[in-house]
DNA sequence: AATGATTATGTCAGCTTGGACATAACACAA
DNA sequence: TTGTGTTATGTCCAAGCTGACATAATCATT
């Protein structure tokens, strides 16, 4: 967003922008989020597509629907790792993980 | 890698394949590997392209320079998190990301 | 070969993340 | 509304990860 735009909301009492501007996150650390994002979105619609409760897919994962939830929440609690992990674990190539980064 | 082919190999004494074969994976687990070795090997190359030494990232990381090379060596007590992290100091964008896994 | 620079490997205390549980919130049909 | 299925949130502690240090191994230059 542009500032001068940014600074007429802002006067309007707005917050303006994404996680980067609210929680003032260096760039690396935004860009860090945002695959993130990404990456609990992508594992959210697979997991819909499945027609998958978050309770069933947890059972396949050997985790819990709490996990699950966080996982889709990109919770802070909740590592890349376990991401790509479980997107993997629903058969997701690693082709199909670069494409929800893109 | 056909079975017939992997036999004849295995009978000449030899251990055949990648990380998957060799370690008894799962295809998910695999997949997972896999992604971590493209994100190590892209790691050493931007760090390299730079003419940076292990121990001038891990500084900029704050972090030290045996954990830099267990990085680039795709260490089992490294992170994808802590690799994605790695990358986005160096310059590389989301995109760039993706392009590494791809 | 010897020196200096860089990279690799092993270990560990401290912090972060994971699965599990409880419970709340939501959605929607009867 | 009440019930049923699903998803969201908070908390615990065990398992896993991180930075740091020591030290070994490589590499390049002389």
């Amino acid at each position: 967003m542009k500032e001068p735009k940014r600074q007429k909301l802002a006067a309007a009492g707005w917050t303006v922008g994404g996680a980067a501007d609210f929680l003032d996150l260096s760039a690396p650390e935004a860009a860090f989020v945002e695959v993130k994002l990404a990456l609990s979105q992508a594992l959210r619609l697979l997991r819909t597509r499945k027609r998958l409760t978050q309770g069933e897919l947890a059972g396949q994962l050997r985790s819990s629907q709490s996990r699950v939830a966080k996982m889709e929440a990109a919770d802070t609690t909740v590592s890349i790792d376990l991401l790509v992990r479980a997107l993997l674990h629903l058969g997701a190539k690693p082709r199909d993980i670069a494409k929800a980064i893109t």
